[in-house]
RNA sequence: GGGCGGUUAGCUCAGUUGGUUAGAGCGACUGUUUUACACACAGUAGGCCGGGGGUUCGAAUCCUCCACCGCUCACCA
């Protein structure tokens, strides 16, 4: 026996060597993998933000990631996992943000270029942290192939689909209506906001003969239409076009009635006056009636000149300033304090939206939607679980152009030249093009770039190396994409849209969606509510192994799960308790020959569980696995099966006991095929008993990662 | 307001297509230092499976209504 087993297991001395054990043997990289491997299996891990530390969410899409990968490892295929890291523009530089400001620096009035090489610095430095504790959970992942999404065929590549879309007619530029976050000074698509419920005062105001409620007056400067619904019976004496003069916050004006059909009768007074600068029914309205649309508040959120004695002012300063003078004018007709309505905020920092518009550019969805709408609707892409299948098409259904500039440095940067004479846009990834094909006139390159996630949408093929790669042809379509529930909008359907429009193909046959990590008691993890886990702690106080299957049994996909810190304590028990099955085992003086007898009936037992199991990892159970091969290690193996195989004392009459009823055979062929079962969830422990387990038996050589799996 | 999910032991949760006395981990309690393991073993307590109605020989599981919780989407100014 091992000296080893005198002592408790113990993951810290064991896991750095375990991993750098299977990093040697170049087994992570499927080329390298005996020639029983040959249908490949490809996962995609969705690259880490190289901008911090793994959080829980990490540790848990890495556990059930690997877990898959050693499991159709084992059982003979070439399996590939792909990692990556993501430079996660918009999220990095606001965590860059954060460091210049505790530098007492601060990003507006920066160099574009030192703030984007610093930046760069700081991610790269991320990146090396990223990967040292991917590798401390154990991950079997090919290290030889891992991209960034800035790596230069990544980015050149991502160049082109925007061109190839261009020339599709599927990107446009449009000066339309955007999500402005004002403090972080860029436009965002919808999925990067939220809504949050506020009270707030509701103002009813005197607009010429009618009264308008509106809970932002501040906005209201430059407000020259009123409009009204066509059937509204209130209003029929007003017509469509007909002019007014109003008196209004800042003197006379001229107004003009505009009926449509949007309008909600039933509303307060069912009259609004419109600003269609900062408001998205607002702008349709007056996109419909060819109305004039005025800025009133600039892309810091303070008014312009528009609003006379107030211009400069930020919006919550001015509000109450405003009101009061609506007063004074006798224009305020009464306040509702107790209004609630939902406002749209920027997802990162909460900061209220403020509708503007801009020149962007925008992917026109409804085409591609239809590509990933067929795909998911013919069962070419399965969900787990499934009710994820109904919540993507629904989305799908609805989604609208996708606005994919961002003003800020750090991201990859948008190929296109825009006109300064006619604001006409074209890409131009050689940047060669120095006049507009339109007017002739001089032309400048965009300074944006892309959103992050019109990268990541490719990432699928992009980290197989499309075009012209080895690895595209044998790799894709991956098999599974496994990911957070919270990203079925943002990232999911952009990945089935791209893989199909680019290459025609699915990116992946199966989309694997967990759960969130919250605290023990459920409750969501923040900083501010101090009750983050740290998975890093919990892998050095624990091990990486009973972190991993902690996290695994009982965790139902897409469920959220409650992490405790007993439940990872339990599970290092767990560890200790296979630890001591193996010292037990291999402690016997001599290893049974191939001529002991087994046990029929323990065997065709733990066949049976064996085969039960197999069905389960195929079919992603591996909460249900997981828990099966745990309870009857424990519960059967050591507590029973090993019990009834030791010699019997003399009880205390002196009578001799009964006699030895498990062959020691069948322990040697149960202990060998449990350490299979659960290697792909604990894969520390079991290699390193393995290690003795094949010296004891005299069958040196391989490695338990790369065994078949018992019964494939 | 729309959509989705949840409600099972003190806590956190399993329970694949309905099938015998409903499970686990942690916690509690009672014993046991027995020669693999006290990071252990033997055992105990604890649940009208949110509520009402229905389908069925049979329902935690299917249908329906209700209540509460959570998530998510949404252009009532």
């Amino acid at each position: 026996m091992d000296d080893k087993f005198l002592k408790p297991y113990n993951p810290q001395e064991t896991e750095e060597r375990i991993y750098k054990l299977w990093k040697k043997s170049g087994f992570f990289n499927p080329d390298n993998l005996p020639k029983r491997h040959e249908e490949p299996f490809t996962v995609i891990m969705p690259p880490p933000n190289a901008n911090g530390h793994l959080h829980a969410g990490h540790a848990l899409f890495i556990t059930i990631e690997d877990i898959i990968t050693r499991f159709e490892r084992m059982r003979g295929k070439k399996a590939l996992w792909v990692p990556g890291a993501d430079h996660a523009g918009f999220e990095t530089q606001i965590v860059y943000e954060r460091e210049l400001e505790k530098q007492g620096r601060s990003r507006f009035g920066m160099d574009p270029k030192q703030l984007y090489d610093e930046i760069m610095v700081f991610t790269l430095e991320n990146k090396k942290h990223m990967e040292a504790e991917v590798s401390a959970m154990g991950a079997s992942c090919d290290w030889s192939r891992e991209k960034f999404t800035l790596d230069e065929n990544i980015v050149r590549e991502t160049q082109k689909t925007f061109e190839q879309m261009y020339d599709d007619n599927l990107v446009y530029r449009g000066n339309r209506i955007i999500n402005w976050c004002p403090k972080h000074q860029t436009s965002l698509s919808d999925v990067e906001t939220e809504f949050v419920e506020k009270k707030d005062p509701f103002y009813y105001i005197k607009y010429g003969p009618f009264t308008i409620a509106t809970a932002r007056p501040e906005t209201k400067f430059g407000d020259k239409y009123v409009v009204m619904h066509p059937d509204d019976k209130r209003y029929k004496d007003y017509k469509d076009g007909q002019k007014l003069e109003v008196n209004w916050i800042n003197g006379k004006i001229t107004a003009t009635v505009i009926k449509d059909a949007a309008i909600d009768m039933s509303f307060g007074t069912g009259v609004m006056t419109i600003t269609p600068w900062h408001d998205a029914i607002d702008f349709e309205v007056a996109e419909r009636h060819n109305l004039e649309k005025d800025q009133i508040i600039d892309w810091r959120g303070k008014l312009l000149p528009i609003a006379g004695e107030f211009a400069g002012m930020k919006i919550t300063e001015a509000r109450p300033k405003i009101v009061e003078k609506l007063k004074e004018n006798g224009l305020l007709v009464k306040i509702d304090d107790d209004y609630k309505h939902n406002v749209r905020v920027c997802y990162k920092c909460g900061t209220s939206i403020e509708p503007q518009i801009k020149a962007q550019w925008f992917v026109k969805m409804k085409p591609l939607a239809k590509l990933a709408i067929d795909a998911v609707e013919s069962d070419k892409i399965k969900f787990i679980p499934e009710n994820y299948k109904k919540i993507f098409l629904y989305w799908m259904e609805k989604t609208i152009d996708w606005n994919i500039s961002r003003q800020i440095i750090w991201g990859i940067p948008i190929p296109a030249k825009l006109c300064e004479k006619c604001g006409h846009g074209f890409p131009d990834l050689k940047s060669k093009m120095n006049q507009c094909p339109k007017c002739g006139g001089s032309v400048t390159a965009d300074i944006d770039t892309f959103d992050t996630w019109f990268s990541s949408g490719q990432w699928p093929y992009l980290a197989l190396g499309y075009p012209n790669s080895d690895d595209f042809e044998t790799y894709y379509p991956t098999d599974i994409m496994e990911t957070g529930h919270d990203l079925i909008f943002r990232w999911v359907p952009r990945m089935v849209i791209f893989g199909l429009y680019r290459t025609k193909k699915i990116p992946f046959n199966t989309v694997y969606l967990h759960g969130l990590v919250n605290d023990a008691k459920g409750k969501k993890m923040s900083k501010s509510k101090e009750n983050v886990i740290n998975p890093l702690d919990l892998s050095k106080k624990y091990g990486t192994d009973a972190l991993r299957i902690g996290l695994i049994v009982g965790n139902t996909p897409g469920t959220d799960l409650a992490l405790s810190e007993d439940r990872i304590r339990g599970y290092k028990n767990f560890a200790n308790k296979l630890w001591n099955i193996a010292r037990f085992i291999l402690s016997q003086e001599k290893p049974p020959n191939n001529k002991n007898k087994l046990d029929e009936e323990l065997v065709n037992e733990f066949n049976t569980l064996a085969k039960d199991i197999t069905r389960d990892m195929e079919n992603c159970r591996f909460h249900i696995a997981a828990e099966k091969i745990y309870a009857y290690v424990w519960h059967r193996f050591a507590d029973e099966i090993i019990e009834k195989s030791k010699p019997a004392r003399p009880d205390d009459s002196g009578h001799s006991g009964g006699k030895q009823t498990v062959n020691r055979a069948t322990l040697y062929y149960i202990l060998e095929n449990s350490l299979k079962l659960l290697h792909p969830f604990m894969p520390f422990v079991t290699e390193e008993i393995w290690s003795s387990f094949t010296k004891a038996t005299n069958k040196q050589g391989n490695l338990l990662m790369i065994e078949s799996w018992p019964f494939t």
